[in-house]
DNA sequence: CACCCCCTTGGAACTAGTTCCATCCTAGCA
DNA sequence: TGCTAGGATGGAACTAGTTCCAAGGGGGTG
């Protein structure tokens, strides 16, 4: 059996106390105590149970994150920035992948009911007001990304300015015809659903700005993916006056458009400009006009809004990070 | 303060072992009371503490995984599998990145230090024999992705077969000139080394085999990235004997071949063939020929095999998963 | 010389579960 | 009716830390 902290402390002739005190590197040992301790600790290999520890504590040195599709390139590149900042600070970082909405309840449910974490961070999913009383109640902090909720700390962008910076990107190009590909209008309570609608209006705003008119036949949705937005763009440039431009809710879907267009022969940018949203890792090797959002920030900084959280300060308001247009070859100036 | 089982046990007038056992569905409980009991339990909002069970279990229903990138696409879709299988179990996923020699070391120290944790699942990362050492002795059962190491179980692939399969294949289409792009011929002790040279080593078996020439000007090494294995495809590119086909040692670097390609107008397949290994997501959409190997399996299996440990098993022989060529666009028939 | 202060120390109590032994009770059987 | 087996139950002991109060002791000061 692994030595304790009482079996250290009957060795080196000290008290309990004693021995904790020199684990916690407390000052108020003499030095001559602290050096005897020690080298029986290191006599007996002693090794302090963490797990007693966060016991005695009450706190684990853990936050769990519940991401949808963790497989996603934008949602890795925000773990990435979570976990470099919960390691730097000694936390722990357990990971949920949630791919379908069944499980998103549960995961919930399970992070309110055990307290296997002191604080959650939730990756594009917000929580329903029941479920936001819960968290409350289990006194349990929580720190949003890429969402909003009434009274929640989070860190999101501006989705609507990031639709609207595409879209008047391509309607300064001299596109007069552009689509846009985007997420399923289902449930708001399921994955992901605000940022692709909040682009989405952003997109209605830039043509309305422009006075150009909205065209429901140009506004498509279907599951996130490649594929689908393959499919959508097939649809789009099949239709009698198809689109000169499409602007998708992601990159992952502007790659479908890409595939759409190469389907179909149509050059790109030449005669189709498609720009996507997030410039995520292959977007430059696509040459993928895009919106950046940072993402490694959007985790990196939503610890430290937790932290903020779990040392007691009152929940920070939600933040914004900032966008930015990246032009690249899909969308170059051709007309 | 929140509800304890003793809470329960008084107020429902029952004694706290009825309490535990109505908690673990133990059948030595009448039916009348334990309806009781749950009533109480609902009635206090009674939250079983979990780190209080882990306590007094000894066992954290935790496994930690430590990997290199785990940006990287392939380790991204090992760690989807790790986790389906582990959430599947009711155990929780803690991540550990790693993206430098010192950090891989740190985190094998802390994981063999804590008892965070109930198990340890390495991915591409082989602990050194002390490192070996330290992790038997601290009793924290080891599973191994991606590598082998004396003694330990772990789940693998056959490296050096899939670099055979990938240069027969090139060869088989009639290219004599085939050059190799693989990571780093470092310190073995380092990422992810292992499967890079076994790649390289089937390559130049396959070579041999079809008794073609080994040409070290055409193997290139170099850190893993698109960045990078473009460099050297360019490099091989200007040689006054270019290849005609590049076989590289992951689907991420096939992609700068590609990029070369590009940058140097020379049509793929045509005037350059390309093989990848992974078979990443986006090898489809660029149609790249590729070895696939299974990635969300082999992490799958990697959690059964430490599931086995944790039960007290025998350490179960390492495991080969098979890899299979997929040949798409960059390597069709042209000669 | 007595008093006081403060540095150091010891250890009981506490955290919230599980485990297991002792005990009670009841039904079945002789 | 008495005995017994076995299901149901209660609760002390245990897990390995932290915390905090009480107390020892040495040195400085009036």
């Amino acid at each position: 059996m692994a030595a304790t902290i009482r079996d250290v402390a009957r060795v080196a002739g000290v008290g309990l106390g004693t021995v904790s005190r020199v684990l916690n590197n407390s000052p108020l040992v003499s030095a001559a105590t602290r050096q005897r301790v020690l080298a029986v600790m290191a006599e007996l290999r002693y090794n302090p149970s963490q797990i007693a520890r966060n016991f005695a504590l009450g706190k684990t040195l853990t936050v769990a994150t519940i991401a949808p599709f963790f497989t996603r390139p934008s949602v890795v590149e925000r773990l990435r920035g979570i976990e470099a900042t919960l390691t730097a600070s000694g936390y722990h970082l357990v990971v949920f992948n949630v791919e379908a909405v069944e499980r998103r309840d549960e995961c919930l449910r399970e992070a309110v009911r055990n307290d296997r974490a002191d604080g959650l961070l939730l990756v594009s999913l917000a929580p329903r007001p029941d479920e936001a009383v819960a968290l409350r109640e289990a006194h349990l902090p929580v720190v949003l990304i890429d969402t909003c909720a009434e009274g929640l700390p989070g860190v999101s962008i501006d989705d609507v300015a990031g639709g609207h910076l595409a879209t008047s990107h391509l309607i300064a190009l001299g596109h007069r015809r552009i689509a846009f590909i985007g997420d399923p209008e289902t449930d708001p309570l399921t994955f992901n659903f605000t940022s692709s609608r909040d682009r989405m209006l952003g997109y209605q705003q830039a043509l309305a700005a422009a006075k150009l008119p909205l065209n429901p036949a140009y506004e498509r949705h279907g599951l996130h993916g490649r594929y689908e937005a393959r499919v959508l763009a097939r649809e789009l440039l099949h239709l009698p006056e198809p689109p000169t431009a499409i602007f998708a809710a992601s990159d992952t879907q502007a790659m479908g458009v890409l595939e759409a267009a190469r389907d179909l022969h149509l050059p790109v940018p030449e005669a189709l400009a498609v720009v996507g949203f997030d410039d995520i890792d292959i977007a430059e090797y696509l040459g993928l006009t895009t919106v950046r959002q940072p993402l490694f920030e959007s985790g990196a900084r939503a610890v430290e809004l937790l932290f903020l959280l779990l040392s007691g300060a009152a929940p920070p308001p939600a933040e914004r990070l900032p966008v930015e247009l990246v032009v690249r070859r899909t969308s170059m100036k051709n007309r």
